[in-house]
DNA sequence: ATGGTCGAACCTCGA
């Protein structure tokens, strides 16, 4: 690995929308890799050029309106992968996978499951085992790996605003913590909470209410990293700045430095 | 209080 590396991921709600807004944000943090959640763009009207223009090459995978993910990067890009183990060709572009300096790269927008009480929370909690074992199937635990992106779910009482007021709802149950455990436990560490464990920081926060303003949010974005990096993490932040834009994305960047 | 507000593509859905 090439080091140091700065890997950040921030779900964009929908990139054309925002372009403006992450080349600057690009221009001012230069990370190494920047993953991109919830494109909502069909691979031929992504924004490449925008992103060339600051110093990135950009491989998508998106579709029309919903979902869609993406990695740029200000160095080459192999192996890219899209899609889990089972996808088939019409499956809702949720996973690009790519290599660059020598660290292989997961970009990942898990559903957001609507309500526990729905079939497509159930979706939600299947997509983690799916999740599992594409990391077991295709990626190897014991090399420099990082997985990030859009989890949808507070993985404990410090990453909710309110816990008492989410327990057993969505975002906040304990069967999607445990499905996102089953998942860490292919060997991942959450590098924000390694280095901050006793931190109360969100990544989220809805659009209604004047949340943000309250500051009632949730972490629900995450930089998961192997064994082989948890020791180097030198830096491992939620940068709130694009969410004080007007029109923001509902989501905050993530982003860690690995030495 | 089951509200509220976004993006994208339609006149509603998904989040």
């Amino acid at each position: 690995m090439v080091l140091p590396v700065k890997i950040a991921s921030f779900n964009v709600n929908g990139i054309r929308a925002r372009i403006a807004s992450v080349a600057s944000w690009l221009e001012r943090h230069e990370p190494d890799v920047l993953c991109l959640q919830e494109t909502k763009v069909e691979d031929d009207e992504f924004p490449h050029e925008e992103l060339a223009r600051v110093g990135y090459e950009t491989r998508v995978a998106g579709q029309t309106g919903y979902n869609g993910v993406a990695i740029a990067s200000r160095h080459p890009l192999t192996d890219v992968k899209v899609g889990l183990f089972d996808d088939g060709p019409s499956a809702e572009r949720r996973l690009i996978a790519a290599t660059v300096l020598g660290v292989r790269i997961l970009d990942v927008y898990v559903p957001n499951g609507k309500s526990v009480a729905l079939p497509s929370f159930v979706e939600k909690l299947r997509f983690f085992e799916r999740l599992r074992v594409t990391l077991d199937v295709s990626e190897d635990a014991a090399r420099e790996l990082v997985v990030c992106g859009d989890f949808n779910v507070a993985r404990a009482e410090l990453d909710v605003f309110d816990p008492g007021r989410f327990r057993g709802k969505l975002l906040f149950h304990p069967e999607e913590q445990r499905a996102l455990a089953r998942v860490l436990d292919f060997g991942l560490f959450d590098s924000f909470r390694q280095l901050h464990p006793e931190e109360r920081r969100y990544s989220w926060w809805d659009y209604r209410g004047g949340d943000f303003r309250s500051n009632r949010g949730l972490r629900i974005d995450y930089v998961f990293v192997t064994a082989a990096l948890s020791p180097r993490i030198r830096r491992a932040e939620i940068d709130v700045e694009p969410r004080r834009e007007p029109k923001p994305s509902d989501h905050a960047p993530v982003l860690v430095e690995l030495d």
